[in-house]
DNA sequence: TTTAACTTGACAAATTTCATCGACATCTTT
DNA sequence: AAAGATGTCGATGAAATTTGTCAAGTTAAA
């Protein structure tokens, strides 16, 4: 599972386009200016995203993207998966031990279970569940990112 | 939230230790060759888990690592925030706009009540439940790593 | 005690990937 | 035709990942 600034960014999009349902066509420079984000690297994130048939997107004057699905039936979940790379996320294990085979791939099927338990909470969360969540926790506290020291 | 290659050996890593307790004092080499880590890359990522005192080690040529805490004391979002930059990982809103201020910080809370979910799930996933986990759920089928047509 | 073997620890360099930026082509409305 | 938007391609800098060199600690044998 990779977690960067591919999907927070790709999720704040859709999370725009969600909450602007009304005026269909939304401009990418309108989402990169307001919530900080590159104008060009955005562009290419919503690329996958048209592939994915999340988004639909039109050129010209009054161009823009919009949803193409409701925001109920898209899920962080489809998102990460998204942007995740093709190639084998587990790496394949290399043996010069001879019959502690089993241990190691227990070893490796305990992270692909912990992934396994990210992604069922990620399937869980829509885009609908993000803009109309009541169950805002932590609004005023000093947020999940503590430094260390 | 990052959650790149590093949380992932880490944990591995860790995983390893955390099933062989009785040997105590395993070499970095062992878990590299048999899990197809780098080496070196690894030893890295070994340094800020010691300064977090998750681990101990030892040098020489009996030296190695073992974990200076509990299994069900250490938890995947232990590991994460170890490895997350301390600069600040979401960022400032740039304000071309007038009165969408409210919008916008919506949108980023909304992405910030996600990962402070995925927080929580990584907090309650603990080096035990991952090694003892009588849970297991998908290990037959092709796994959370499909590709996308 | 000395030496050799083997380990982690500290840097540094190289390589790949991520993230940003720029130039130009393409499409669509006016 | 012009304007304003997306789409494609390539270049650039930063960060992640991999690899390499050498110093320092620990054990065991000579």
């Amino acid at each position: 599972m990779k977690l960067t600034s591919r999907v927070r960014y790709a999720t704040l999009f859709l999370i725009y386009l969600s909450t602007h349902r009304d005026q269909s066509f939304i401009k990418v420079g309108e989402i990169s200016a307001r919530q900080g984000i590159s104008l060009k690297y955005l562009e290419q994130l919503i690329r996958p995203l048209k592939r994915a048939e999340i988004i639909e997107s039109l050129r010209g004057i009054k161009g823009g993207h919009r949803l193409a699905k409701k925001p109920e039936e898209i899920s962080l979940g489809q998102i990460t998966r998204i942007f995740e790379s093709p190639g084998s996320p587990v790496k394949l294990i290399k043996h010069p031990s001879k019959n502690s085979e089993l241990q190691d791939h227990l070893i490796q099927s305990a992270w692909h279970d912990a992934t396994q338990a990210l992604y069922k909470k990620l399937d869980e969360i829509s885009l609908s569940t993000l803009t109309s969540a009541p169950c805002r926790s932590s609004r005023q506290r000093g947020g999940i990112f503590k430094k260390r020291e």
